[in-house]
DNA sequence: AGCCGATACTTTACATGTAAAATAAATGCC
DNA sequence: GGCATTTATTTTACATGTAAAGTATCGGCT
């Protein structure tokens, strides 16, 4: 390696590139959200992907295949398989087989699923209101703009 | 609801405030990056918190106390036991009970383990390059800001 | 009618994250 | 010296993510 380079990446401290340190931003960022939320839905007996099935139900308002749901979360389908059983189980959706096409089973919101949802609304809404009320709105604004960005560069 | 608001609400499409869109926003992204670098990581019979600890233990350059390693992936004790014990399998590390805090353990590479991290750095350099790569320089040095911010916000 | 390739899931195997309880060793205090 | 408290780590129980293989259907093609 060069002296000049070696140089220029000791500038740059631990990061051996902007762009990853970019990523790890992201990353980390994103753990901590991810754990806060996750803490809070805990309070109510229910995990995040469990909560944004239910949210994702709400929604759409109909009886919605599992693979869409699936989708939507961005999920492999092995994993929605689990998180349908435990709703199940929690007697907070519930599940029916297609009658045009068997191989689907679709999935809806049971009256428990719907009350527990409604009951979350405003922690959920406070707790994004904490997590980033500290932030200016143009700089939230700036944050989404940018996200997008990545995650379209990303695509192609 | 008032009308008022209901329309605002509308107007920002699925999103119940701006707070809420830039936390999904964060979340979804990381996560692709996530699904990225883990298949890489992968393709070397790795995890990423199998690499981390790897990356970390060569940044630091000594034999270093589980704990403290766990603490720099934001991971909790028991997670890390167990990347431990996989790595320890793969025979990347080497794991010593110190002998003037007997409670503590420390890990360090192996030359395997060196020489695995040795031949990931390209490949990862390239990831991060490609990841990122359509994001201007001053856009990308705007959201490492613009995260510092939101994790500051958070933390207090 | 009957087979073949897709589609919608499910099951299994494995690594990891979290919380809570257990173990082991060090330290502080009487 | 000896016990209570703290600290480092492990173990266990549970939910989830991924890949790969298996099952049930559907639909088209011959």
């Amino acid at each position: 390696m060069s002296p000049k380079l070696q140089a220029e990446l000791k500038k740059r401290g631990p990061f051996a590139s902007l762009e990853q340190e970019a990523t790890l931003a992201i990353l980390r960022t994103s753990d901590l959200l991810e754990n806060r939320l996750s803490r809070l839905f805990r309070e109510y007996g229910l995990t995040s992907s469990q909560y944004n099935v239910l949210r994702i139900l709400r929604g759409e308002g109909r009886p919605m295949p599992c693979l869409e749901v699936a989708e939507r979360m961005i999920q492999v389908a092995p994993a929605i398989t689990r998180v349908v059983d435990q709703l199940l189980r929690l007697d907070l959706i519930s599940k029916v087989q297609s009658s045009e096409d068997r191989r689907v089973f679709t999935i809806e919101l049971k009256p428990a699923g719907t009350r527990l949802l409604k009951k979350l609304d405003q922690p959920v809404m406070d707790m994004h209101a904490s997590l980033l009320g500290k932030v200016a709105k143009t700089d939230q604004k700036a944050l989404i703009r940018l996200l997008e960005k990545v995650r379209h560069g990303i695509a192609s």
